[in-house]
DNA sequence: AATGAATGAGAATTCATTCAT
DNA sequence: AATGAATGAATTCTCATTCAT
């Protein structure tokens, strides 16, 4: 009968567009099934529970964003303020199409009393964007401010992207990555900017 | 035996406290009841279904944020610029105390493609928080420029909370609030502010 | 606070038509206890439980028939065929008006295999009826053939009863009882008649 | 360990018997499951629900009537006479052996004030009853007599057969089905049977 | 690999009954 | 008498998981 072979990935996205439709706790094993085209009981020869499954997916997710988002921050060939605007669209793009970018943070506010094996991966991701963001803002102020700002930008991000969902808005998250950009170029110009990195070598993390 | 009278105040907040802690769907009933200090059969006496329950609690909260946080934006007796220190003050304490102020947001997105009656006082509380920001900075700015910067003031407020709680950093709100409150006054200082109701008669909303 | 004094007579009435209406396992404490003005605490005050509520109910229904339909049957100031004809219009009225008629046949076919208590009164009821019409039938025919077609009349009015309120169309009920009596007329005239007690004192049961 | 199979019809047939005995209300689930040699968990593998279940059930035995009762009313091979012989005989052995024809009567007096997706089925069986007997009655009566006289029928064979099992007493029904018999020979060899279509060619429904 | 049957541990909810006030 | 709170057993239904085919 039908059903191509499925691969991982295909079951990873599958399930990935579950959870984030549902949330973990709503999501049925037979949903992700009916999700791959499979039925409930086969299901499991793919994957070994309702949770290794998700934490595969998280870190995945993870996975996904280093490569295709996070890593623009360390790519030379680039201005820091053009990886920056390249970071931001990308990131808006992910956010905006299927909202991915808060399925870090739905799922971990729904089980971070419950399930510890989810902890990992998602303070990944959030670190190795303050991270990424860091470097960049490393190039117009010192390490601890550069970091600070990560943080709130992050903070911003993430609360727009999440209102623009919950309110159905997008302009919540362009609004805010507009600003982000805007602000790094001002600074860019001011004396402040001296404290950074930009004249130095970059050292890669 | 007095048999135990329960109030429906404590139980909405039982009820609020468990469903902080778990979310809805991981939430049961019995775990409320018992939080109540009751058996699971006995809370139907108070409540027609857990979902009536939680829309309860939601309206519970919108309302307590509405006379405790929000009110304050509208209190003639100080300066909108205390006015907001007040409002950043209090929904701070409230957020970072057991993160209430996540409620709407933890539940919004848990819920948002499966349970309707939540929509209306989750989408009330964003608007209420909206609102009395943009009144406070109608102060300074305009009519215009006062809503947008209050939707992303409570996007950014939001976003800091939530990341606060996952990454288990107060500074994040905390640092938030600061900067907010700091940009009101230096805007109040600059010459935009001349566009804003500061002069006139105050209009109650 | 309302509601005069609930007499003994109005509960069971109440109880009554919600039973009807409802069937026994279908009815709840509370039902009955709201049909009566109380709160469903409060009805433990006239009643022992649900099964003895349920018992006097048919036993009040039974004595009813009894004292306003049976009866007919042994009043010697009409006559026997003038009796079956009042018999047979209480009936239809009672029947029709609330179908208070089938209760015996619904509660006893629901509960027949579970609730013994209810035997007695249930099957009282059929066997009070058709002494009755056993008796009519003896002024015009012998005692057996009494018994027999008293026996196939209550099955032949409890059929057109249960299918009157099923059907909905009170044409079954109504044209049952004509032929009865049409069919006792008829038989009068005939020779048949002469084995009957007729002519004799009447002997009360 | 073979996993017992169990197939749709066994199921039918058990939920069919438990239902027949406890009704629809004090029927369990479970019990169900448990006629099936199933855990009460695992018969929702067969049904969507209980009252889903007990529709089905009812449509599954209207047809079972239809095919294995009502059809001999139309089969030409036999006379007319004998059809309704037949079909009597039928109907008593069914109705007598497990009381399957006061299936729909019970669950139609049990139900008709709450549950609406049984009315069909059951309305169903009796108008499938109804026009055998009629389509029966219409060679040796005008059309609108056979129908008036197949409703009087139907009315009394439930009566009868009702009252055989509440009374625990066969004969009811016997008694019923002979007098039906006997009843339409008279009939053919009357004068009124020229209204009838006896001699016409058979017109299938 | 895929399936579908089966499981069993809950989940929400109902309800007859008790009892202190 | 009336109430309303509390109970706890029962009921319908769900679902992650296992396993024979």
């Amino acid at each position: 009968m039908p059903k191509q072979k499925i691969d991982r990935d295909d079951l990873l996205r599958s399930a990935l567009n579950v959870f984030m439709k549902k949330g973990y706790y709503h999501t049925t094993v037979a949903d992700i099934a009916e999700a791959c085209g499979l039925l409930k009981g086969s299901i499991y020869h793919y994957i070994e529970s309702k949770e290794a499954l998700m934490t595969e997916v998280l870190e995945h997710l993870k996975k996904y964003y280093a490569r295709n988002v996070f890593a623009w921050a360390y790519d030379e060939d680039y201005e820091p303020e053009d990886r920056l605007q390249m970071l931001a669209s990308k990131a808006e793009e992910i956010f905006l199409d299927r909202h991915y970018g808060n399925f870090f943070v739905n799922v971990g506010m729904e089980t971070r009393n419950s399930i510890e094996s989810f902890h990992k991966p998602i303070l990944g991701f959030f670190e190795e964007w303050i991270q990424a963001l860091s470097y960049l803002y490393s190039f117009v102020t010192d390490e601890k401010e550069a970091r600070l700002t990560a943080e709130m930008v992050v903070a911003e991000v993430e609360g727009a992207a999440v209102l623009s969902q919950l309110l159905e808005d997008p302009e919540y998250l362009k609004r805010t990555n507009r600003k982000i950009v805007d602000i790094y170029k001002r600074w860019k110009q001011k004396p402040s900017a001296a404290k950074g990195r930009s004249n130095q070598a970059e050292n890669r993390r």
